[in-house]
DNA sequence: TTGTAAGCGTTATCAC
DNA sequence: GTGATAACGCTTACAA
């Protein structure tokens, strides 16, 4: 017997009890992974079969080379055997590494998150961290709520297409590490589509069809993209000296697009331009529903190239975003930046767009 | 500077019959200096603004009734004040609840999961909870590495679409508590969706539109609603006295609805039901292609009725599933399970289903 | 290289 | 009702 084994075996006041004092070989023979009621196996447990002191345990399974190699093999062999799995809760508490990462979206249900939460995830769980995905449904409040209660828990925070306010992103990203996506602030990094570069391909595709009079159907107040996109088509029109008028905003939903319908129809532009695949589909519903036939009478396009955007008919011309690569990248930065490395500390990371030509743009009608 | 300060900061626990004597103040001075890494306060902090005891703090937070209401105040002032935030990791070391819960799928970017993650999502944020989700990529090698490496930082796991082997799932669900969503293991609860039901119904409409021979696309080996899905078809089959085949196993995806097209073609079956909408769309897509005119010369029906199912022209007849519901019945179930309700111990939880008639599906070519 | 023991922030048990 | 303190499982100086 070891006399820290004893330490901890001995029944204290707030001891959960071992009513046989001491030997819990019984059970434990059998199930070998179950020493204590409801709990796994511990480095005390793994030590006690090694032979060595849980320290060593530690070390041995931390860190590679802290201990001879045929301490590590007992050790590796004894862990083994005992199915034991390190309570990552409890090495958080020592080390202030949760190895935990918190992706916070808007709406977990718009496709645009479904890369996203792919990309993230991959990073995550390559670099050994688990990621808790949260969503805020939209809400800035909600978002805040979720935000402070995920922080203590997690080593840092991406926020994806964000509704906070940027004093408060500020904040946050003081007190933990935070790579933004879809969003910019001072300070702060991010991880954004190239929107210049993306919406000068569209406008262009779009005069180059003969397109004089553009409709953007614009996203939420609170979306960073859909603004920029706003002012990237503003200097576009100027620049190309086209026709435009924002339509919004709206909810960057099939449902947004649906409700804009009839405001983008009365504008008499020719083409219309969603914030998003989302509000540009259910756009072009509303069009079919109302015997308008796209692209022959209208041309529509979106943003991002979500999954239902080459189903629908006609398929949908859009800009792609690189989505999966988008949450890697974030959380790959954000991995350095929970490192302490701070070269990359502020900057705006900007992914190249394509623009994808389908069926739901065409010649204006003559 | 309060008395059960100093204590704490005293060698105790661990230092038995062996009092050194000698200070540890130096070092906790150098670690006072930055307090916790992100500077968040403790219950110390809170105790020590509140001039009360840490013990306290914790039941003032906790507990309800278990402080005199001044004394709460006080806490919850001081709280509020020093912008304290629960550390959830320090919390589950002597609760060995996490609050936290996992949900495992086996593709995130199948659509199908969409559902399930946002209606785990709100589940478990409803009650307080953290999810943490994590993909298994198809594959039940990597699945079980990742259920390993969650276990110990959760307080339950949701296994959705697994592909895991039964005895792997049993053995799991006896280190934690598990539910299943699209899977069904002896002894561990599961939401499963009413698959004869289901089948019956889209069987029915097909024979009723004059379906004499069918195709059925089968999903992976290791999916067990795929293979519940070709027993109920046989039975339908036979007892409608229809002519039917397997076709497959094929991957559950788009491209292996691709791939199993012209094997579907070969069988001269006049209507092919694939086991998802994925693999529908993509035989359609393929079909299309190959000027295969869909439901004229062939009628397709799938399974879900995921996003993007009403998108594709035609539209695609199908199976409706209330994933949204599993996913929150199936973390309802879960946190039930965690309270140590074993009412609904291993039952199987048959969600509704509905036929979703569309565009895909009309009378065979004569 | 390995053992010793303090400490992470919280809860639970006991004593007053 | 509140204070005191061991314990949760792990890491990490420091000692040996």
């Amino acid at each position: 017997m070891r006399p820290w084994r004893d330490w901890a075996r001995e029944p204290g006041r707030y001891d959960r009890g071992d009513p046989d004092g001491g030997d819990v070989s019984d059970s434990a023979q059998a199930n070998g992974a179950r020493r204590r009621p409801g709990g796994a196996a511990t480095i005390y447990d793994v030590a006690e079969l090694a032979g060595v002191n849980p320290s060593t345990v530690s070390r041995a399974l931390g860190k590679p080379g802290r201990v001879s190699a045929a301490t590590e093999a007992r050790v590796r062999a004894a862990a083994e055997q005992l199915h034991f799995r390190m309570n990552p809760m409890a090495r958080a508490l020592p080390t202030g590494r949760t190895n935990t990462l918190a992706l916070v979206v808007a709406d977990i249900t718009n496709p645009v998150i479904f890369g996203i939460v792919r990309g993230a995830e991959q990073a995550a769980s390559a670099a050994g961290c688990t990621l808790v995905v949260a969503e805020s449904q939209e809400s800035g409040e909600a978002e805040g709520t979720v935000v402070d209660r995920l922080m203590p828990g997690v080593d840092g925070i991406v926020l994806a297409t964000t509704r906070l306010a940027s004093e408060r992103i500020t904040d946050i990203a003081g007190r933990t590490p935070v790579v933004l996506i879809n969003r910019a602030v001072d300070g702060v990094p991010s991880v954004l589509p190239d929107v210049a570069t993306g919406v000068r391909e569209l406008v262009g595709h779009l005069a180059g069809l003969g397109h004089t009079s553009l409709a953007y159907l614009s996203g939420p107040t609170t979306s960073w993209v859909s603004e920029r996109r706003w002012e990237a088509l503003l200097d576009e029109a100027e620049r190309l000296e086209l026709g435009l008028v924002e339509i919004g905003p709206n909810p960057p939903t099939i449902e947004g697009g649906v409700a804009a319908y009839r405001r983008a129809l009365a504008s008499r532009a020719t083409a219309v331009l969603a914030f998003n695949d989302l509000m540009a589909i259910g756009f072009m519903q509303e069009a079919a529903r109302n015997g308008v036939v796209v692209p022959d009478a209208l041309s529509v396009a979106g943003f991002d190239d979500i999954f239902g955007s080459e189903l629908i008919s006609p398929a949908l011309t859009t800009v792609r975003a690189p989505l999966v690569l988008a949450g890697q990248l974030s959380v790959q930065r954000l991995l350095r930046r929970i490192e302490g490395d701070e070269t990359d500390a502020a900057g705006e990371q900007l992914l190249g767009t394509e623009l994808v030509v389908r069926g739901s743009t065409a010649p204006p009608p003559s």
